[in-house]
DNA sequence: TAGATTGTTAATCGATTAACAATC
DNA sequence: TAGATTGTTAATCGATTAACAATC
């Protein structure tokens, strides 16, 4: 039975699902059931049953899931399988790392282009991928309308720039900026706090801390 | 009420509290009630209340809350009032960036040394910190004892990387691998998952294409 | 067939929200 | 004092887990 509402808490686990299938795909396992993946994942077989039925109904009772095609549908569903134009905002250090390490393409994304406001960094190439200048944003979204645009400049651009990329009518911002953004409804913004990310790490050493010296 | 457990969810919103209220600080502001920092972080007034009652009563009836006061009490669950030592592991493109842009120190850490197997970068120095080789390691670790190391090597040496750093004594680990780590339970590993972040915008994006197209 | 495993319904658990007495 | 707002208890809501009939 297909689901009305599919919670945040879902989604997030559906891309792990997927990395975990790509990778037994490649090893050349052919099936799986819910109960080993629920195993290597670290869930229960029934979050697992439970999760996928979100979709559709995937399985075969007494054989389990057939991995090439559960992870298909998953790719699917994550919309990995009809790619979208990206482009990053802000090369600097992150913007750069990213150009250089990330594989877009495996996220279902294509890198189209990148801007920058550095002279030095105009007209140069990372990874095949040409830098160009902020002023032409307008005119090259106009043009190629990139779905997801990579946030990767400096906090006192941020919001700025977010405004600036919602009213080229982009629908996706990954924002790495650590800046709460606030732009138009209709754009989705996925946010990369690694501050937060840190201090969580810090509270839970810190408290083992506390608990040893107790 | 002090409580035993705290759940997950909790500790992952104390963050943005905390970056909040530095904010309003900053700004000059003393006071704010729950009702209002809810409105502001977009939960709801008792769960602020709820969060901040797991560790103690910080606030006041009729008045709300101190921003100086408040903020100061989650710095200190999350245990940034205590620096602790940091190294990188893997001074790439990522590991670069971070070394150049990321404060360490607002986040109650004190970035100290990192470590590359590229001869290009060991003896460099980036925003005033050396790039040591990775065969001190061992040695390092010894004789400084870092809190946490941030693994920002490539995919295939993480595992591997990660246990050798677990030997060491190290309590926990910022993982921007986008490998699932196994390592000691002792370790604590705070995952940076660029590549699962980014999968979920792609449903968002993918599901919002869905309904208009019906 | 017998064993395995699904999808789904029901039960449990935990997290969020509402309500309110206490009190600044 | 009167109004505001806390900390906490109770009610609600949603997510996870368990159970099991269906069936490959």
């Amino acid at each position: 039975m297909k689901k009305q509402h599919i919670s945040d808490a879902v989604i997030r686990r559906l891309p792990r699902y997927y990395r975990y299938l790509d990778e037994l795909h490649s090893r050349g396992v052919v099936r799986i059931s819910s109960s080993t993946l629920g195993k290597r994942m670290g869930v229960t077989a029934s979050q697992i049953r439970q999760d996928l039925s979100c979709f559709g109904e995937f399985g075969q009772q007494g054989y389990g899931y057939n991995i090439m095609e559960l992870r298909a549908e998953i790719g699917r569903i994550l919309g990995v399988d009809e790619p979208r134009r990206l482009i990053i905002v802000g090369a600097g250090h992150l913007g750069h790392a990213l150009m250089q390490n990330f594989d877009f393409a495996q996220g279902g994304f294509r890198l189209d282009t990148a801007f920058d406001v550095s002279e030095a960094l105009i007209g140069t190439e990372i990874n095949g991928v040409t830098v160009r200048p902020m002023d032409e944003l307008e005119s090259y979204c106009a043009a190629h309308r990139p779905a997801v645009a990579v946030l990767t400049v400096p906090r006192a651009a941020a919001q700025e720039t977010a405004e600036r990329l919602s009213a080229l009518g982009v629908e996706g911002l990954w924002n790495f900026t650590n800046v709460e953004l606030s732009v138009d409804g209709r754009v989705f913004v996925e946010n990369v706090h690694f501050a937060d990310s840190l201090l969580t790490l810090s509270y839970r050493i810190a408290k083992q801390t506390d608990r040893e010296t107790k």
